[in-house]
DNA sequence: ATTGCAAATGAGAACGATTATCGTTTGCGT
DNA sequence: ACGCAAACGATAATCGTTCTCATTTGCAAT
């Protein structure tokens, strides 16, 4: 059976408190996988709630340490967190309108082991991040800022 | 025949000045292919040379932009910039030392086009960074302020 | 329920990388 | 050699993020 948001939390060796329960909160019921400290900053105060900027950078960092949230280092500077759901998969993002979509290919990625392995290198992670535009008519998304 | 440094630039339609050939010159008889641009300017100081931080930033965007240069998003917040000698590849960067090597394999280069092709998109660009451990003795590289 | 205290928070300062501003200098065509 | 736009250097400003520290809060023991 699920658990519950603050057992999630217990697991994680973190208090169940109010900022951190709103934050996990708009991960697991928002709508846009994708969020930087800004987003998820902004996104709290729009629902009135009250917390501070660096809490939420606070809590990001213990998130992704905790392993409830992986941190993605996007282009332009600022990190994207999205919702660990153990299945690793790379991203392609939208030059137009920021939009970002998730793949998986297993080829890619026996290849990357292989090739580390080749070179002497014990992988600790990698990211792969294509930069592309959607074509057809894949891209209704409206700009978020990007 | 190879052209000279003065020509490339302008080529890339810059004037050729005094901060921009040391500078040029710095990835084309360097050893260490990836500088940030703060590499760059202690680079220069240490030769020197007195240019001023905001035109190493200035010239290293100008230089990415006119397609002399190539400029990566490693992790850490930092960019690094290389020269553009046409061949892309990809980046393996060691978390221990900072010491970063290339590799290049085309079934990764080809699954990549054929996954963002069923997806709908246009590849514009990619980057695979794989971060690892340099393993056996492949460490000897000292940390560079990583 | 009340209390106590370590852990967590929030406001704002600090920070590192990068970009913008602006008065001075320089490359280069005349 | 001259003139002027382009480029420069110093420094202020910006942006994302982290740190500091006084105040608040979760929660376990009363």
């Amino acid at each position: 059976m699920e658990k519950s948001q603050p057992e999630h939390l217990k697991n994680a060796g973190l208090k169940s408190t109010l900022p951190r329960l709103k934050i996990l909160d708009l991960f697991t019921s928002g709508q846009d996988r994708h969020k930087s400290a800004e987003d998820v900053y902004k996104q709290l105060l729009a629902s009135g709630d009250d917390v501070g900027l660096a809490t939420v950078y606070r809590v990001l960092t213990q998130f992704e340490h905790a392993g409830l949230l992986v941190r993605h280092y996007f282009e332009g500077g600022k990190s994207v967190f999205e919702l660990n759901e153990g299945k690793h998969h790379d991203h392609i993002v939208c030059l137009q309108c920021g939009h970002v979509e998730e793949f998986y290919d297993t080829t890619i990625e026996s290849r990357q082991k292989k090739v580390a392995a080749e070179l002497g290198f014990a992988v600790h992670d990698h990211s792969l991040h294509i930069y592309a535009d959607c074509i057809k008519t894949k891209c209704p998304h409206k700009p978020k800022g990007v």
